[in-house]
Parts: C-alpha cells; sequence; structure tokens
DNA sequence: ACTGGATTTGAACGATCGTTCAAGCCATAA
DNA sequence: TTATGGCTTGAACGATCGTTCAAATCCAGT
C-alpha cells in the first residue's frame, strides 16, 4: 500500500488547525500520520514547511468551497451567503470555528516571519476570491455596481472574521447566529 | 527598593499579549521582570496563574480605558466611538493590535481550560461594559431604546473582533481604516 | 554587633521539544 | 537467489521547557 501524501497533510492540518502552531508538537503529528519522523522529514522537511503546506492544503481546500458552493447556487450572491452559512453554521465539526489563516496570522510573530507572510498572503487570496463573486454579482445587476467590490470584499471579510471569532468565544450564542449572519450579510450588501 | 508587583505583571502581560501563551517562556518572562524563577513561583504560582492573572490585568485595564473615554467624552456614545479609534488606530504602540482577550480565546484549547474559559469569562465583562455604555446612550435619548442594549452591545463586540483582527492580517490598510471604523459604528448605530 | 525569619538566587531536575541518522526492511532487477 | 537502491524505523541527540529547592543574602528587632 502506498504512502498517501494527501491523507497524511489533511491530518496535519487538522491538528495544526485545532491546536495552533506551537501547542502542535511533532510527536502529535507523528501520532496523527501514523508515520515516524524520518518518513515526515524526508517528506516534508521541518514542522515549519509542513505548516506551510498545512496553510497552502486549507486555503486550496477553503477556495474549493466557495467555488462550489456559488456553484450549486442559482446566483453569486446565494452562493456567498450559502458560503458563509455553511462555514459559520458548520463549524461543530470542523477542527476549529474559525479560519485557520486567520488563527495562524494571530498566533504567528516575527519568530516566524515567513509562516506569517504566507498565511497572510493566502488570507489575501481568499479576499480576492470573495471580490471576484462580487464582481460577478455585479455584472449580473444582482448588486449596485457603483461600489468597488474589492472594497465590498474587504467589508466581508472583516465581518467574516468577526463573526467566527465571537463564535468561538461565545459557543453557547448558536441561538443568535443565524440573524448575526443576516445582519452581516445584509448589512454589506447595503453599504 | 522594594519588588512592584503591579509592574511585574505588567511586563508579562506585555509578552504574553504580545507572543501569545505557548510562545512565551519562562526564561523570557524572567528577563523581562528582572526576576529569577523562585520569585517569580513566589508571587504567582506558575505559568498558568500568571498568564490568569495577566488576563485579568489586561481586562481591568481595559475597562477602565473605556471608562476614561466614556467619561472624557461629551456623550456616552461619543465616548464609545473614542474608545474604539483610540483602540484600532493606537494599536501600532500597543504589544498587538488584537485584544489580548481574543487572542487567548483563539490560541487556547481544552488543554488549558481554565484559562480558556477565564478569558471568555472576561471578554464577557466588556461586552456587559458596552451594553452599559449604549444602555446609558438610550437613557440620554441618543440612541433609539427599541433595541436591546445587550444585542447591540454583542454586534459591536463582533464588529470590533473582525476590525482588529483585519487590522492584524493586513496591516498596511492603515489608510482604509478611519472609513471602516465608521462603517462598523455607523452600521452598528443604524441597526 | 548579633540573630532569626523572610526573601532572593541560580544551579539543576525531569520532561518534552524538533530533529537526525545508522540500521533494518522491502520491492524490484539480474 | 542474490544484489541493489530507496523507504521506513525508532533510538538518541542537544536544546529548551516549566519548575524546584538548598544555599546565599538581606533586613528588622534586640
Amino acid at each position: 500500500m502506498k504512502f498517501d501524501r494527501q491523507e497524511a497533510l489533511h491530518q496535519a492540518t487538522d491538528l495544526f488547525w485545532a491546536k495552533g502552531f506551537h501547542a502542535t508538537s511533532m510527536r502529535t503529528i507523528q501520532q496523527a500520520m501514523d508515520m515516524r519522523p524520518g518518513s515526515i522529514y524526508a517528506s516534508f522537511g521541518s514542522k515549519e514547511a509542513l505548516f506551510k503546506q498545512a496553510l497552502q492544503y486549507y486555503a486550496a481546500n477553503s477556495q474549493a468551497r466557495l467555488a462550489a458552493c456559488v456553484e450549486q447556487s442559482d446566483s453569486p450572491l446565494a452562493g456567498l451567503k450559502r458560503f458563509i452559512s455553511e462555514v459559520v453554521m458548520g463549524c461543530d465539526q470542523a477542527p476549529s470555528s474559525m479560519c485557520m489563516l486567520v488563527k495562524s496570522i494571530t498566533e504567528l510573530t516575527e519568530d516566524n516571519v515567513e509562516l506569517l507572510l504566507e498565511a497572510k498572503r493566502l488570507l489575501n487570496g481568499m479576499e480576492q476570491a470573495f471580490a471576484e463573486v462580487l464582481a460577478q454579482a455585479q455584472a449580473q445587476q444582482q448588486l449596485s455596481g457603483d461600489v468597488d467590490s474589492t472594497r465590498l470584499a474587504r467589508y466581508l471579510q472583516m465581518q467574516l472574521m468577526g463573526l467566527r471569532a465571537y463564535v468561538r468565544a461565545n459557543s453557547d450564542a448558536k441561538e443568535h447566529l443565524e440573524s448575526l449572519i443576516d445582519d452581516v450579510f445584509n448589512g454589506f450588501i447595503t453599504t
């Protein structure tokens, strides 16, 4: 049976996502991957390199899910809202209610500049993906075209960060969740 | 010269705030405090206990600053906006652009339940403080009284989390900052 | 000056960290 | 069957982690 690199990376990503960079030890990762240190270092290089690849794996997954949401919905805007709901409501199964990129940017310091910059870069990619969906909505007259879509995307991203952080801090506030999502979504639509 | 417990705690708080719980070693703290391990453990108990006291110190400071802002301003609402601006704009001197409580809640897991719960508790305290200021504003007819002030406070806290996280992730976006603050503030006022 | 209790010191502990590498294993080719 | 080359293994490394504690130091009261 061949070694499944993708699956191993998936396990590592979930662990890093749940516990963060510093609190996740290589020994825990070895256990989750069912691999011995030598193999891991041969495949991924180092803990930092592995984390970087985990970030990229996570970001690629997120963008794919956004694209899937848009495709499965009737309109770009509906797809966007579906994505937001999916992300915020489905946080029970996820390793963390928060975005792994935001968590990483929150945790990392100048001691790991490369990782910090990579996380920022990938998060900017997400913002651009949002902007593209919003531009689509504008092209289809679903959204007023007199506001810069990148500005809307920025506002949306900020709101989404706040939403997911709030859920993390107040996990029992699931009741208010749908209304909060609506507030966020409507708030930024009418901006 | 007597040992200044408050000053020592202040140094520790700044370190924890900047680097988080796991990435801050006791040796770094010893250096920042200019104290030897024995003295620290005699005064504060353990790393966890020290961090808990740092959280409390930080939260008390934050509430005091909010109160000061309200007092120095002409109205509760103006005080609130001043506080938000102060917090978001003045993040250059601060150890981190993000709230230490939010950072902690983001970083900590079930491996340190007590710290996690304490951070959540203190953050709820902040939210309540917001609610009180908003209730004041309602009492002075500065804000419509037909919306629950605790609901407004919740929304404000979510927005503030998003704002500070966004600034952290996109530190070069200081240009859009004032407009973002306005958006946040106005957005939640008209809700 | 002397004493006794409180405080400060810093070496050292065991545990765990990220990482390495010689030795063992296994599939393929001759 | 044997030789070869790459992959896997897990013990072990030095560094650092949080923490302890006996010894040194300090200072108030006599």
